[in-house]
DNA sequence: TATGTCCATGCAAACGTTTGCGGAGGCCCT
DNA sequence: AGGGCCTCCGCAAACGTTTGCATGGACATA
């Protein structure tokens, strides 16, 4: 509103030039100046009000010194976490983040990322990509991407993801450990890289075990939320009356999925046992306590800003292809041993719903 | 990294001057241009990739089409909805919004907000504000500020918050209600408008229902955390062995009130009522259920960018000094009729920690 | 035909920085 | 004493837009 101090307005005060006063408000350029007159400049400067404008020097120089990131959404509560660690090493590094939304929406993902791009971001870290998005490999082009929580396979492109076929993989032995031998997968969306992953961990992890359909089943949920937990456990129970036991791709899904189970009349775990991904906050105080994969989210979040941070300010440096950050179970109480005779109970209802054997 | 295609580059190819490209892609001067003319320059400029840099216009206009969106910290639940909110209204508006915590730290809050100014936001939403601000009446002069679930007093900078007042009164109704008479207020930190507008709610409806200390009483919390909840609670129920209920200034200190009762080897609400402020994500899943006060979360955001929207884009636009949201009772599980007797058992211990009564 | 009006477009400055280049002065060396 | 080098600083262009003003042509009017 109010017209603001400049550089041409410090030069004249001091009596110098304009390019002098940008180099003595200029880290590196400083030392090429008397160390008098950076003192002189500096000290008139603050006394002045003086506030450098990022966008003008952004314009000169092509870098804005701020970035993109992208989510899926933040009401989300896996993503604050992740964003908080992205902050916290970029903020430190002088950048400031543009946050967006991107409802797991293609269409909205474009449009959010022309949008930032537009503001001259020098980097984006993509947290919502979705899987095999071909328009990213050619993104990445523009501008230093890194993908975090999420993957686009053989693209290229730096991303952290976590352990998930770790995660699974030690969650089905728990499973398989507590007497579980007729367990379902609940996976998570095919388009998200998440989904698919834990998807196949489950499949490679279950045929480790000897595990093989029908004692192992899978139905796929289409979103990541309650609802979709709910009815994915109502009809994997319905379809497979035998399982004793959900594993599901993420804590929303088994939130649905214990639900659901309450709704049948059913507790979990002494009915049915049933597992989650991510530990997501707050997950410890709602019953009975899941027992859960849990991810370093603010670590995720800060790996891949200090990535991007690498990639930013040397365009040359090599930088880990893909990160994956290491998972761990945490043992609350939704795993008990199977209960014995489970299943005769819903036998005759046996419906069949869009549901495949894995 | 690439150069990219500039308005210079579409000028060029289709024959016309800059400023003619200028117009044609200026939704306001393309009325200037001839149909032709703009057709042809807009099917050139898609066809070559053209993407307008915001920066440069940025420089140009003073106006960079970018907010700041300050909170202490997305990772506490409450402010994802909020921030949510915000961007549903900005960004359909053509903003983008650069998000920062403050983590309630003043020195980072002007830290912060330099930043902000630096890249030449066009506007600020302060969810963060720590009360009495003194600096943020000045700073408000530079920029339109709105603050959101928050105030500073008397500052005349336009402010969404919360009916807090009757929030409080309503829940102290109901405890009443159920038969309270010996309640004691955990109070939110005395920096932040929302503790103190509550703490005096509290009091004036105890005197509305003719309760008076010793009967009422009142303890500070200096953080707005579970850790907090739960040493307050602890020193509410050492001090004051009569105190049946605990009404909370929001729902992690009531979360974490729960927790302590629990450690006491007492239950929620058999023994002590408790009631909570906000309704957080999940708090229904957390038993056994909190009472609280329900606010519009998305709304509250909504409110303030909106507000915002009109100051940006009419500064003498008059707009609402302080917008106060309706709140509502959310009945859970967490109240019960006071236990009779309670409090004998506690007595012996009384030993005074620093607590105020009101 | 000369004059005035209006429409569509060109011209050039400006926004606030950064940075390559060059120049002035001081110093050292031969 | 002259030449070379180094230090410190000024000069001016450039980044990609927007916009007030100027201009040229078409057209109508006197």
């Amino acid at each position: 509103m109010k017209k603001s101090v400049t550089i041409k307005d410090v030069a004249r005060e001091t009596g110098v030039h304009v390019a002098t006063v940008s180099r003595a408000l200029s880290p590196n350029a400083r030392a090429l100046l008397s160390a008098e007159v950076v003192a002189k400049i500096r000290k008139t400067a603050d006394a002045m009000g003086y506030r450098p404008n990022r966008v003008a020097a952004g314009l000169r120089t092509r870098r804005t010194m701020t970035v993109g990131v992208m989510i899926p959404d933040i009401t989300n509560t896996l993503f604050p976490p992740i964003v908080r660690g992205m902050e916290g090493a970029l903020e430190p590094a002088g950048y400031a983040s543009i946050l967006v939304n991107t409802d797991n929406d293609p269409d909205r993902e474009a449009r959010l990322f022309d949008v930032l791009m537009q503001r001259g971001v020098d980097g984006i870290i993509d947290a919502a990509v979705t899987h095999m998005n071909p328009h990213l490999e050619q993104l990445a082009k523009e501008v230093p991407i890194v993908t975090a929580n999420r993957m686009v396979e053989g693209s290229g492109i730096p991303s952290v993801i976590n352990d998930d076929a770790g995660g699974i993989r030690m969650m089905l032995q728990r499973l398989f450990d507590a007497g579980h031998r007729h367990i379902c997968h609940i996976a998570g969306p095919a388009d998200l890289s998440t989904g698919i992953q834990r998807r196949e961990a489950f499949e490679t992890a279950a045929k480790g075990l000897d595990l093989k359909p029908p004692d192992t089943a899978m139905i796929v949920a289409e979103r990541y939320n309650e609802d979709e937990g709910s009815r994915c456990a109502l009809a994997a129970l319905e379809d497979s009356p035998d399982v004793t036991a959900l594993l599901c791709a993420n804590d929303r899904l088994a939130i649905g999925a214990i639900d659901a189970i309450a709704s049948l009349g059913l507790k979990c775990p002494e009915d049915i046992s049933v597992t989650g991904f991510n530990d997501i906050p707050f997950l410890d105080l709602i019953p009975p306590g899941l027992t859960t994969v849990q991810i370093l989210q603010f670590d995720v979040g800060r790996i891949a800003a200090e990535i991007l941070l690498k990639r930013m300010t040397e365009p040359d440096a090599r930088v880990p292809e893909t990160t994956i950050m290491p998972v761990s179970i945490i043992d609350r109480n939704s795993i008990a041993p199977p209960k014995p005779g489970r299943g005769r109970r819903m036998r005759a209802s046996g419906r069949s719903r869009k549901m495949k054997q894995g």
